[in-house]
RNA sequence: GGCGGCGUUGCCAAGUGGUCCAAGGCGAAGGUCUGCAAAACCUUUAUUCGUCAGUUCGAAUCUGACCGCCGCCUCCA
């Protein structure tokens, strides 16, 4: 049974769909005026894994991510590089998808774009107006705070604290302070929707509540984002939501801790800033997901390079045991003792830690711990069957490969091995098996060093040298 | 000022009342195997969970105080 950490209540809750076999999940995605940056990276993972835990689980999972591809940031880079906005989501966008992919994280079933669904943020606006939550004042059309009873029920803020707070941006037409935009009236040259208040633009808060209402219902299961959402925009999302609809809004919300640098938030003015195409550049995919799975999602994580390392280390283990596996595998040898592994035991160990609100660094414990026991099963016993391996093979590609995604099996098989470069590398160790043989150990192991630095490793084994190529 | 979070071994980090004298990863030390390696395996590496006081038969886990760190309250994952 899944439990779950629900901010609403701010308890753990057992997890019951909507619709038994059908979950809607809804994530804030970016903001496309700029590469995302490690921070969204965790963010965009942790969902990642929750969706493809729920999925293991047998949920049939219908998860959907927007781009916010018109607001005030992308029409200020819009006039800083001379480009139509619609150029610079253009740009981003693409990014976007080029780096999630990079990530290994799983397309989402729709990408919803705000400036794609104009029509259905113009109706629950208008909605909202007839409601009496809403009010026009010039082409600028605000949501009245005040008109929701609840408002401040996700984040725990009450509406007379906030006021007294008076960091909120004073503007003359608003009502109160904390009412926000609905829609935008254009200024000068700005991009613009027609609406029958005035050309203008979507505020922030709506397209998610429009466009959630479009693909997941009025009444949804999960939505997540990252902690800094909870106030205001989900708070605000809900206030919309229920004002238009009169129905709950949604059953759980999840939200992710924040990462840092050296323990200060990450920013662009501190200069800490790293975007996940920097990362990448310098680590695997896999090692950034471990790294992230090594940490509860709903902690801080802080993040440096040590850390990365480490978690590119730890790696290793896996990617060895895959190889062993794989070498194995190749053979094809029949006949063979069953060493009478227990992997029900680590199925269940693995399920546990997941149900428990996501305890994702326990599910990696139990891959870790796996790992070792498969090691230490191969080490005492060389005559194994190979259902026996492709049992291991079968229990890894399903925990660590699709639902935490921290190793690749189908990866490493269709790399395409050249023929000729295999056949090369065999020479190669002949020649070296027969300089062993004479003794002439100095070139046995210059033919390994060298071709450890093309990224190939031998391995001596009592069945002869086995090479392994690095990814 | 309001709301929330955190402080566990050399580092990262899980655990939130007994089965924990505390999982897993990294690092370190010794050993097995090997011509030497690599990988793997074995052993060791927190009598202790920010501090103090309390509740309890029993606390890292609950309560209170204190110290330290951080986030949100404004665009932000």
């Amino acid at each position: 049974m899944l439990k779950l950490y629900n901010t609403l209540t701010k308890q753990v809750e057992e997890f019951v769909p909507l619709n038994p076999q059908n979950v809607g999940m809804y994530i804030c995605g970016p903001t496309v005026y700029d590469y995302f940056h490690i921070g969204n990276a965790r963010t965009f993972i942790m969902a990642d894994i929750i969706r493809r835990y729920l999925e293991y689980k047998g949920y049939n999972v219908k998860f959907v991510m927007n781009l916010t591809d018109i607001d005030d940031k992308i029409i200020k880079k819009s006039i800083e590089e001379k480009v139509p906005a619609s150029d610079v989501a253009k740009k981003y966008s693409e990014a976007f998808f080029e780096d999630i992919k990079r990530l290994r994280i799983k397309p989402a079933t729709i990408y919803p774009r705000a400036t794609e669904n104009i029509a259905e943020i113009l109706s629950m606006i208008k909605a909202l107006i007839d409601n009496g939550a809403a009010y026009n004042v010039d082409g600028n059309v605000f949501y009245n705070v005040s008109s929701f009873k609840q408002y401040g029920k996700l984040s725990g803020k009450r509406i007379d604290e906030l006021e007294v707070g008076a960091r909120v941006e004073v503007m003359e037409e608003k009502q109160n302070p904390l009412d926000f935009a609905l829609w935008k009236k254009s200024k000068e040259g700005e991009p613009y929707w027609k609406s029958e208040w005035g050309n203008g633009r979507p505020g922030w808060h709506i397209e998610c509540s429009a466009m959630s209402c479009k693909h997941l219902g009025e009444t949804f299961d999960i939505h997540a984002g990252g902690n800094d959402l909870i106030f205001p925009h989900h708070e605000n999302e809900i206030a919309q939501s229920e004002a238009a609809t009169k129905k709950p809004f949604v059953k759980y919300w999840l939200h992710f801790g924040f990462l840092n640098i050296n323990k200060e938030k990450m920013s662009k003015s501190l200069g800490n800033f790293f975007t996940a195409r920097d990362v990448l550049a310098k680590y695997s995919a896999e090692a950034i997901r471990l790294f992230f799975s090594q940490a509860h999602y709903r902690g801080p994580v802080d993040f440096n390079n040590d850390l990365l390392d480490s978690a590119e280390k730890g790696l290793e283990k896996l990617k060895n045991l895959r190889s062993t596996i794989e070498s194995a595998v190749n053979k094809n040898k029949s006949g063979g003792v069953d060493p009478g592994f227990n992997f029900q035991d680590f199925e269940k160990r693995f399920k546990d830690a997941l149900d428990d609100d996501f305890n994702i660094p326990q599910a990696v414990a139990v891959i870790f711990d796996f790992v070792k026991e498969a090691n230490r099963t191969i080490s005492d016993k060389d005559n194994l069957q190979l259902n026996y391996y492709l049992a291991l093979k079968d229990f890894l590609i399903k925990t660590a490969d699709n639902v935490l995604g921290i190793i690749s099996f189908e990866h490493k098989e269709m790399k395409s091995d050249s023929l000729l470069e295999n056949e090369l590398i065999k020479i190669l160790i002949d020649v070296r098996l027969k300089a062993k043989n004479e003794k002439n150990f100095q070139l046995a192991d210059d033919i390994r060093k060298k071709l450890e630095s093309f990224g190939i490793t031998l391995k001596d084994t009592k069945e002869g040298t086995e090479f392994f190529k690095r990814d």
